[in-house]
DNA sequence: CGTCTTATTGACCATCCTCAAGCGACGTGG
DNA sequence: CCACGTCGCTTGAGGATGGTCAATAAGACG
């Protein structure tokens, strides 16, 4: 036992020391995610091409190169339908580390993808690649755990539009994000950066901007939440799982 | 062109002539979704076993042999996520020809599924092999599409609880559950069967029970449906279509 | 320092929920 | 056969939640 850990923690910090800063947050999600042994992670390091950027507002996926999975490296996106009458309704929200595309789970596939920030990404083709060479190797755990991740998101989000009030619904999808960025070690159990305007949120919990506003306020004036400048402070974790009906582990 | 319209539509005759008629619903299906050609149809009726029967209420899926996939043969089943307090959203709703199970889509795996009706159901194992054993064959084009299919429902049902007014809902679910049963043979463009109590469209559309009962006294007063035991009927399905914020060609 | 976007606030209205009562169909037991 | 539950559906009344509109404030950015 006290190997294993000391071997795992120690690939961590040869990796973080090699591997250049912009992939940090993206090895460390698929870490989390697939437990990948130390060669196979160097493999993909190596082989991590591809970068873009995008402006906020841009369609990574709606362009001719469609067809290529991609990874978040840094900024939000979101998938989203939009209504005829103009209505939007955000399916899922992105961060950094997550895949979309034809590889992608639900709700990052086959739908409209936009940025919400500058965006920036790396093919995902070599992690693609890496999974289907070795069928039971640590990428192809990662990539099929993301897959399962990305499904519960989606049964997640109608739980939250469906039986959710609004308070709960906003207090459920700040826990979401707040494990979801700490999967990639840009924020902790009682901090994450929140850079999205209202109107996101409000197409993504199926609420009016207006509502959403005044939510926050009441989410904060019960000591449940700070929210300064595009950082987001849970004092009271506990307290806020509660309220988004969640069980007590998801504190 | 016309060979092969010929050919298609006497394989067809044949089949339901020969197959059992509790294969009817799911046979159809099958072939909706994959273009499945004669010898492999065949091949998979000689091959369904495993009938078994749950009465309404029960949970198929939750038993000792939960991990094997089935079909439903005949009746409507869910599955569903329940909050601490009680409240019960439906995330799925499943009509014969649907899979549940391991092999499953979203929203039919990984959660409780409860049987709405008397349940029958026949082992989907021996689809699942043909798929495996020819990955071109029409068998397995059918369960990936189906799988696909899977995910579109639930991005749909996003868009219903999250983006949608009552009426709305409604009118959503009736076209989604009309084309699902035509493809099953079990109703056409302008009819179909609905043995559902409102609790269970109430939690399937995020609605309380007593609204769901206005908004379909609603609907009705307008002529977009009529709604007698069981058996609902769309006299102006365009008009229902376009309430339901869906593109013409959904009508 | 203007201009544009985003956030907040108030007033009013629509939607939807809850509670409660009543009704009808159906099944069970006397 | 009828009395009596139970269950599902409907209806009314009143209240909570959330939406819309409009005005204002607060940042962000050139």
């Amino acid at each position: 036992m006290r190997t294993a850990e000391a071997t795992v923690r120690s690939d961590a910090r040869d990796l973080d020391g090699v591997a250049p800063e912009w992939m940090h947050p993206l090895l460390r999600r698929l870490r989390t995610l697939g437990d990948i042994p130390a060669d196979e992670l160097s493999d993909l390091v190596a082989n991590l091409t591809g970068r873009m950027r995008y402006p906020a507002g841009d369609q990574p996926l709606a362009e001719p190169g469609r067809e290529r999975p991609l990874f978040i490296l840094k900024g939000w996106a979101a998938s989203e339908r939009r209504l005829p009458d103009g209505r939007r309704q955000i399916m899922r929200l992105l961060v950094p580390g997550d895949l979309i595309g034809p590889a992608a789970g639900v709700g990052a596939r086959g739908l409209p993808i936009v940025a919400l920030t500058p965006l920036e990404t790396v093919s995902a083709a070599a992690a693609v690649e890496m999974a289907l060479k070795r069928p039971d190797g640590g990428v192809r755990r990662a990539l099929a755990r993301s897959a399962w991740r990305d499904e519960q998101l989606i049964l997640d989000q109608v739980r939250r539009t469906g039986r959710l009030g609004g308070a709960e619904r906003l207090a459920d999808l700040l826990v979401e994000l707040r494990d979801r960025l700490a999967q990639t070690g840009l924020g902790d159990r009682r901090r994450f950066p929140l850079p999205l305007t209202q109107e996101v949120l409000a197409d993504t919990l199926g609420l009016s901007v207006v509502h959403v506003s005044r939510l926050k306020a009441e989410l904060k004036s019960e000591g449940l939440v700070e929210w300064r400048g595009g950082l987001v402070t849970l004092p009271d974790p506990e307290r806020l799982a509660t309220l988004a009906c969640r069980t007590a582990r998801d504190a």
